[in-house]
Order: C-alpha cells, then sequence, then structure tokens
DNA sequence: CTAAACCTTCACGCCCATGTGAAGGTCAAG
DNA sequence: CTTGACCTTCACATGGGCGTGAAGGTTTAG
C-alpha cells in the first residue's frame, strides 16, 4: 500500500503520514523504487495515533509507548504499560491546568466587560 | 521614572515593560541620556495592560484600543468604545472553543484509560 | 572613581502538529 | 510517451508573551 492510498483509506494528509514518519511514530517499508509500502494494518495504526494525538498525546510521547498499542484493535494496552498509565494521567492534570486558565481569563474578560 | 523604579513599582519586569515598548503598548519619554522617562500614571496603565494580557487580550489587540483605557481608574470605557467590545466578546467566543476543545481532549483521553 | 543601572540590536527557546512551497528528480500505469 | 503519483531536503508559518543571553557602550548615583 503506497502513501497515498493509506492517506485515502485513513482520511490522513500524505504530509501527515510522512510527518509521522519523520517522527518515528510509523515506520513503513519501502518498494525497490522507494515508495513508502504500508501494511494494511497500518490503516487502524493511523487511527490509533490520531487518536491519541486527538487526546493530546504528543507524537514523542505516543513513539516512547508504540508497543503498548494494540494490534487487533483500537485501544491502548494499559495493563502491559503503567509508565503510559501514568502519563496519561499526567496528561489530564495538565489538560485540568489549562481549563483552569481559561476559566481564569474567563473571569477577567467578565470583569472588562462588566466593569470596564 | 525609570524603567526599573516602574518595575519595582508595577511588579513587572524591566525586560516585559521594554517588551511592551516594542509592541506600542506603552510609550514612555525619553531624557536628554536615552533613558525611558515613564509618568506615575504608568504604574496604572502597566496594570491595565496585565489585566488584558491576563485576560487573553493580545498586545496587538490592546495597542488597538489604547484610548479606550480609562485614565482614571482599572476599567475599559467600552461605552465609548463598541468595537473593542465586539473583540472582547469575539475572545470570549474563542475562548469557548478553546475549553471545549479541552473537553473533547478529555474525553478521548478517558476513552484511552477506561478501554484502553 | 566605581558600581549599578541603563541603553541598543540580534535572536533563540518555549510548545507542537501540520500546511505550504520550492526545486529537482524518479517511477508506474494506461 | 505522458501524466500523475511519488521521492528528497530545506525551511518557514502558525499562536504569542515573555525569558534569556551576548556584546558592547553610556549614564547616574554615591
Amino acid at each position: 500500500m503506497r502513501i497515498g492510498e493509506l492517506a485515502a483509506a485513513s482520511g490522513v494528509s500524505a504530509r501527515a503520514l510522512r510527518h509521522y514518519e519523520e517522527q518515528g511514530v510509523l515506520t513503513p517499508g519501502r518498494t525497490r523504487a522507494g515508495y513508502r509500502d504500508y501494511a494494511a494494518s497500518d490503516v487502524v495504526r493511523v487511527r490509533q495515533i490520531r487518536t491519541m494525538i486527538a487526546a493530546g498525546v504528543g507524537t514523542a510521547t505516543i513513539r516512547r509507548y508504540l508497543d503498548c498499542l494494540r494490534d487487533g484493535g483500537e485501544g491502548v494496552a494499559l495493563e502491559l504499560c503503567p509508565d503510559l498509565r501514568a502519563e496519561l494521567d499526567g496528561l489530564a492534570e495538565r489538560l485540568t491546568a489549562q481549563e483552569r486558565e481559561i476559566q481564569g481569563k474567563r473571569q477577567r474578560l467578565r470583569g472588562l466587560l462588566a466593569g470596564g
């Protein structure tokens, strides 16, 4: 499977797929001509990656826990990867912090709109 | 008043005060020697700027509405600046959007932590 | 006189996934 | 053969308010 096919099949741009390779989260083989050669299972792989990115997990972190991605289905094998769980917990905290920051801004903004 | 004094009086670093000048939101005079010469009222001015920044208003926006900062007190003269109100409303929306994004991430993260 | 405070410009680092574009060249399918 | 899909590298833009440092020079206060 070449990059264009995977792009079409996964809904992710070819540029992004190359980016994932640069980041080491997706490592296709190569044809003799040098074309990226993706496995059929990479469609699922890409979906997993997208899910994690959409959850706020950076590619650097994803790379570190590639072995924790379930081969068959969508999810993550947390029971085998306590470190990953810790990572995700930490991320959740950061999200909470960001949320608080936004709420703080909102309050100050309300102050400006009201008392201003 | 020189930059160090204003920094001490306002609790803002000299570096930041220079930054504000670069961004055009604070325009001190100059002594003959070339030192920045701030007015006493700039202490309040800086506080207003900080408040707006803390609310998420960018320096570029602040610069556009400098005339809308109240001379005496803390607030903003919204009644004279309908455009500023619109700007702040827009910012509020963006904050809401950011909040939704974070909540989306949080949900996906929960999905990973639960079903993973 | 000396030390501290000030001045300037230039510029990278943070945080990060992607888009974009250029520029030049190769390969595969019809 | 032609065309479109692919390859490479280099690199900048986005959102932004700072921190930081270098490097060299001037001013003011005591």
